[in-house]
DNA sequence: GCTGGCACTCGTATGCGCCGAGTGCCAGGG
DNA sequence: CCCTGGCACTCGGCGCATACGAGTGCCAGC
């Protein structure tokens, strides 16, 4: 167990790393934060967190730096969220209010982060699974072709192209619409599937096989876009850290082009409440020097998708970890209001 | 004017600076392609080339880079087009021909030139203005509240929420949908003003409001979203150029988020044919040690939309515009098809 | 348990000299 | 007239050796 003063020095390495992003020297510290105690102390200090694995130092005869260990009991314990000013919580809700559409607002969303916090902006496109559906459409745009538009609450639109075994008049694509949306409107994406399972059963025998194609394509829309998009934004703050050029940043692009990597990261805590993955902790290995903190947002007290942003473990954790809770209750207030 | 000797001197600078990224000289230059003549030759061309500003020393005792007249020269008189092995060819449409829907389609089509090229891949989504109404559909939402989505023929879809002046009952929704479509399916998006101008006349007074504001939206998300979107892909690639990090790639980066500026850019020449923008040829500053690459493409014989890469200024120029050309008649292909 | 002092480490910055690729120019030859 | 080989010159990059200084660990004393 660590004493008090202990964590303390270690909350001092961490502030003072992420503000120089120069290793941190005893004397330095003793300087930069009142104390107490000589930079003799501190050194004694330094040497037990060392030995706990809570900071390294980069070479003999240089500062320490925080590890990944350090950063993670530095959130854990000893850093507070810090909360936005005023001025800042009402430019959010401005620059949000002034959307239009869903993909206005994702767009807002990501550029607002990038720019609080001057790291990547991540955004995950209102999830599919969660939400509920507004209406079904279909639309008959050849005798054996039919469009299929799922409109979900949060206001995104899915669209499809089936082509029908049959044709299919437009009196039974109006019946299979009405019987359609009578059942599914307002319902939960994941009731979907049973809620239609026996709807071909009372089709004639001809329909029945375009109807089984409109479902299982309405099922299958539901399992693959579920989750898929992301928008990234403010890449170019990457280059902020171009001291470990290219070598970071280089395997950090890659990693931000496979969204699947970010998207399973970020389903990978199902709590919606706020999450930091710090450095190794991230599975992936190009994300190893980076730290993800991520959060849940949606339109009711419900989680519908995440936002985050991904920057270096050096970073400021109490001023991200605020702007980004801030972003995605605005964002939640938004979208529960449209 | 210059002889024809000295502009193969100029093709070889080109070609040996790009491959090996330093300076040339003229004793490699005769060692590596045989022009028939001493370095010291080579070394009065090259004087005279530089003198026309073709090309540039670094500084004094190095060998020679091609400046952006030189490069512009290099790809309108110098450079064929180099066309792709039939594996490759393959390969593009096996990628291309997995694609489920427009969304897909456009993913892929940026992964694949990105990969081909190594480079930034850039695809514009295919362009309002320049599509042709497939459907347009109402919803009814709410007793004022309807839905507006509009569905081209190369497949994209724009939804907007409509707040009603009045309550519109479904009967009259049903109607000014089947009116609205029997005037504007299959035409031009640039036709359809006209086309509604006089729609609202024909309903009853109490309609009219809401009638007009579906109108207004419809012509409004004509213009706004008219080739808003664009993606990008590949930016893991910029890291290849690491030796003149990070100056260089940090303003790229930005220009690349800021979509208006690279829409603009791509817009800028009205030719669907292949353009070639070299380094300050791009009027954004950021983009001014890049060249671009993009031509048009589309599902029929006219183009809808621009697709290209960014890449240093020295690219392989007839490769990258092999691929690039490659990519979007297979992409146009694709888009017919569907 | 804290402190001041002290010797030691080691990475970085600085200065210097060498090397070699590349150039420009010139006189001679086809 | 153009090409060629020769030659002196330039200048950036590289290796090396040195100096500097921040930072450490340890120890004796309070």
């Amino acid at each position: 167990m660590l004493s008090e003063r202990r964590l303390q020095v270690l909350r001092a390495i961490v502030q003072d790393y992420v503000g120089t992003e120069e290793p941190v020297g005893s004397k330095a510290l003793t300087e930069r934060h009142n104390l107490g105690v000589s930079p003799a102390t501190v050194r004694n200090d330094m040497a037990a967190l060392e030995e706990e694995g809570y900071i390294a130092q980069p070479h003999t005869s240089a500062g320490r730096i925080p590890t990944d260990k350090g950063y993670r009991l530095f959130v854990d314990r000893l850093a507070e969220i810090k909360p936005l000013t005023a001025p800042e919580r009402r430019a959010i809700q401005n620059f949000l209010e002034g959307a239009v559409d869903l993909d206005d607002v994702v767009a807002r969303t990501v550029r607002l982060l990038a720019q609080l916090t001057r790291q990547v902006a991540v955004v995950q496109y209102p999830s599919l699974t969660r939400s509920t559906v507004r209406h079904v459409e279909l639309l008959s745009l050849a005798p054996a072709r039919v469009m299929l538009v799922l409109i979900t609450d949060t206001g995104r639109v899915e669209q499809r192209m089936i082509d029908c075994p049959a044709p299919f008049g437009e009196t039974s694509l109006a019946d299979l619409r009405a019987r359609l949306n009578s059942r599914v409107a307002g319902r939960r994406f994941t009731d979907v599937p049973q809620l239609v399972e026996d709807l071909p059963e009372s089709f004639d025998a001809e329909d029945r096989g375009t109807v089984s194609a409109v479902l299982s394509t309405l099922l299958e829309t539901l399992v693959e876009k579920n989750e898929e998009r992301l928008v990234i934004g403010g890449t170019a703050n990457l280059t902020r850290f171009a001291h470990d050029f290219p070598l970071t940043i280089r395997p950090v692009l890659e990693a931000l082009e496979e969204q699947v990597v970010l998207l399973k990261l970020l389903g990978e805590t199902k709590d919606p409440g706020m999450t930091v993955r710090i450095g190794h902790e991230n599975a992936h290995e190009g994300l190893n020097s980076t730290s993800i903190v991520s959060v849940g947002y949606g339109s009711g007290g419900e989680a519908v998708a995440k936002l985050g942003v991904v920057g270096p473990t050096r970073m400021d954790y109490p001023g991200t970890m605020g702007a980004v809770r801030a972003v995605a209750r605005y964002v939640g207030q938004i979208l529960a209001e449209s």
